[in-house]
DNA sequence: TCTGTTATTGCGC
DNA sequence: GCGCAATAACAGA
């Protein structure tokens, strides 16, 4: 049974389809979605409660090319963050790829792309830089 | 297939 | 500082 919910985070609101205790796709809206509550994990997780999500990503579960660059990109703890060059050497490919795979990421928070930044900078983000910026403020935070 | 487009980096000027 | 090539993956034509 797959369900959607979304919860506010600051201006956005994060929208989340899951099934059982596997994220199907997180994004974000600048309005509320679905009918659904989303998973407490997530909620906690976004007030700071919950420094880390013991849910399972789609992602990982599928066979993709990025997988290798996911798994190490979750590995990164709470309120640090890697340049995209050095997941690039851990995966054993190169930067440019590594931001493809993030852009083509379904699922952030569960893969906590938003640790991923540019070397002397923060990088970029889908759909919004904000969304970012305030993930890493509020892990910067808590941590 | 081929072209354009990346959430990068590092080197040469 | 700025321009640009390297470089892998994808989408659209």
């Amino acid at each position: 049974m797959i369900k959607t919910g979304s919860t506010p985070f600051g201006l956005w609101h994060v929208v989340v389809k899951w099934n059982e205790s596997v994220i199907m796709q997180i994004r974000f809206s600048k309005k509320p979605e679905g009918e659904d509550q989303v998973p407490n994990e997530i909620k906690q997780y976004l007030s700071g409660k919950r420094k880390n999500i013991p849910l399972k990503s789609i992602l990982f579960e599928e066979d993709n090319s990025f997988q290798i660059i996911y798994r190490i990109v979750s590995k990164i703890p709470y309120g640090e963050t890697r340049p995209y060059g050095e997941i690039a050497k851990d995966a054993k490919t190169h930067a440019r790829v590594v931001g493809t795979a993030m852009r083509q990421n379904i699922t952030p928070l569960i893969i906590p792309c938003h640790r991923v930044v540019s070397k002397d900078g923060i990088g970029g983000f889908t759909p919004d830089l904000q969304i970012k910026i305030d993930l890493l403020s509020l892990e910067q935070r808590n941590k």
